[in-house]
DNA sequence: TTTGATAAAATACAAGTAACTTTGCACGTA
DNA sequence: TACGTGCAAAGTTACTTGTATTTTATCAAA
């Protein structure tokens, strides 16, 4: 099997064989005014004729335009899901350095519907051509901000929320009920009575876990823990992010009073909290525990073993694909395929060491 | 945070900086003859102070070469891992198409050395500018052809086996060994006695199976089982893959024969041979199944019920990032990573929907 | 005949490459 | 000493593809 490139049609070609000038056919080909109707039609037989495809790097080196790009993301801590996506986006910025490209983010607090409204007005008034936008968790903030932006005509790019009423040049993300299935399945695989006691550990702010993804996930696992292990008894334990101290007392408690539970999950990257309680507190105490998240913290414990499981989705690809769609859509004007659902893994420590991300 | 494209340094900039004409600017950049001393100083200076880094797109769009890139893989079936990898090879060329690319695939019998030997002279015959290498079993007849391309000094990649004797611009797959040894894992959690009896099913041709991989992922396989599974029993059952109806007579007898094995595996893509068997052929017995690769066959049986789990690892992707790859070091000049260890995914009903490659 | 507007060609540019041309110097011979 | 030859060195320019501005041509109306 073999391609050869055929040799390509050039604006030249096109302009020889209807025998008017470049100029003429740049101007049919985007639709600019001042192309006369004999002319137009000269060029359009030929288009029809011949398969016309630009060369798209050509293009945008020639057009010498600036792309600003922005990026709306959640606040973060160094280690953590969304630093990952956002050292992502730079690498993707990095990558196609040789084009003239800005980059902005704005980060907002996902507590905090105030925030996002204000970073959304920093944004809109930074002007860019173009703009990614991570999680909210109210459906009318954000629906809100997508209309301004359709309003302006701006392109935007959707990081791990989809919603089908938006028109985004593109979506990155995981399913969340559906990998919330999946750590249940994973979690019936690793219980071996059919009446175990199960800890949920959420993380809240707020009154609330921080966004609809873990929302989400809790929602998928217990959907199939319902079905596939209904005498499993499921206990809930609320910690609070920004209380270490806290969250210490109440898993001791939480612990003492619960000897049966040898099973403990949370929908978000801090099950290292848990692990590194057991590990220094309750040395002896055996829990199976699983997390989503490959952040460092979560790596670590899997590798001593306080943790089992963690689901995780590759958030710096995830990062550099969706920066990567916004270039090839804006700069080199290819059309992109609409939604990406990352595929949904597990890590244990036999794998690990060849999750890159 | 906020990243501005600085005005990038030209070589027009840099040719005034040094006072010489652009001419001079280009032969010190590229090492090439004809800068006096006096000249070649001027130009270094410059480069010392600033830091220099060419357009790269620009370059190989002025550059004007055709990149002949040949591929020698294994010859594969439709609906199996290495058609993956050559599409997404193909995907590669077709992303690239507006620089010159021309693009060739030999394919040889993995069970025969000979036709090896032989598609590697026609390779070598059509004079590629850059060749990709898939996996070969005999180490000697992989080194003689490495070496009589870098005796040309042709570059070239590695798909699948690595060996850390050769220099390959970039290598991409999977360690075999551990992730035989996650496939391990996964059967540990799978089995709920201790005392389980597990069938590892080969498919054999010329007396041995038909890669490395296999041979490795096996051993993985058996090291994890010795240590945390010793008193699982091991099963073989070699199948023959040119032979369909005598596979079915051998896993007839093999299944009667042993009904104490709940548990069978395949270190290939084969697996859904046993499920198709076992669905069509005993359904009423209950057995679960592992294998790799999500060739069509294989998603049917997960989505089926009939094979339980799949470990991936995105063939697809694997030979489009290949390309890219070579395509980043061969055209434009970029130094690339050497080594992709691909991550190790595991595959059930829950989440192979989110499988996409 | 001039003015104005539109159409279309010509051209400069993006960044870099490479072929082609010119310059400058050393050396040889008449 | 004058001139020619040869070659290294360095400058100029055309080229890659496409964009966008400027200039020129055309035609109708005043």
């Amino acid at each position: 099997m073999s391609i050869e490139t055929q040799s390509r049609i050039r604006i030249k070609d096109i302009a020889e064989m209807s025998g008017v000038s470049v100029g003429t056919v740049d101007r049919v080909l985007h639709g600019r005014t001042n192309v006369s109707k004999r002319s137009l039609e000269k060029v359009q037989k030929v288009l029809d004729e011949i398969n016309y495809v630009p060369n798209h790097y050509a293009s945008a080196l020639a057009s010498n335009k600036v792309h600003k790009f922005a990026a709306i993301l959640p606040m973060h801590e160094a280690d953590s899901y969304w630093a990952r996506v956002e050292k992502g986006l730079y690498e993707g910025v990095r990558k196609f350095n040789d084009f003239k490209i800005s980059f902005n983010v704005f980060q907002y607090d996902p507590f905090n519907d105030e925030s996002f409204k204000s970073e959304c007005d920093n944004l809109i008034n930074s002007e860019p051509d173009a703009v990614i936008i991570g999680p909210i968790f109210n459906y009318n903030i954000m629906k809100n901000f997508v209309d301004r932006l359709d309003k302006k005509e701006l392109p935007y790019a959707l990081l791990d929320s989809n919603w089908s009423d938006f028109s985004p040049i593109t979506f990155y993300g995981q399913d969340s009920i559906k990998s919330g299935e999946f750590s249940g399945r994973i979690m019936e695989m690793a219980i071996k009575g059919d009446a175990d006691e199960i800890a949920i550990f959420r993380v809240m702010g707020e009154g609330r876990v921080a966004s609809r993804q873990q929302m989400n996930r809790e929602v998928g696992f217990r959907n199939y823990m319902k079905e596939h292990c209904p005498k499993c008894k499921i206990h809930e334990v609320n910690l609070y992010a920004y209380d270490k101290a806290g969250t210490k007392e109440i898993l001791k408690e939480f612990f003492k009073e619960n000897a049966e539970v040898q099973y403990g999950v949370t929908f978000n990257s801090s099950i290292h909290l848990v692990g590194e309680f057991l590990q220094t507190e309750m040395p002896k105490r055996k829990v199976c525990l699983m997390g989503y998240d490959a952040v460092d913290a979560n790596v670590k414990c899997i590798k001593d073993g306080s943790v089992d499981f963690l689901i995780a989705q590759h958030p710096h690809d995830q990062g550099l694909n969706c920066f990567r769609s916004m270039f090839n859509a804006c700069v080199l004007h290819i059309k992109q395929k609409r939604d990406h659902y990352v595929s949904i893994e597990l890590l244990t420590k036999e794998n690990i060491d060849f999750y890159t991300d």
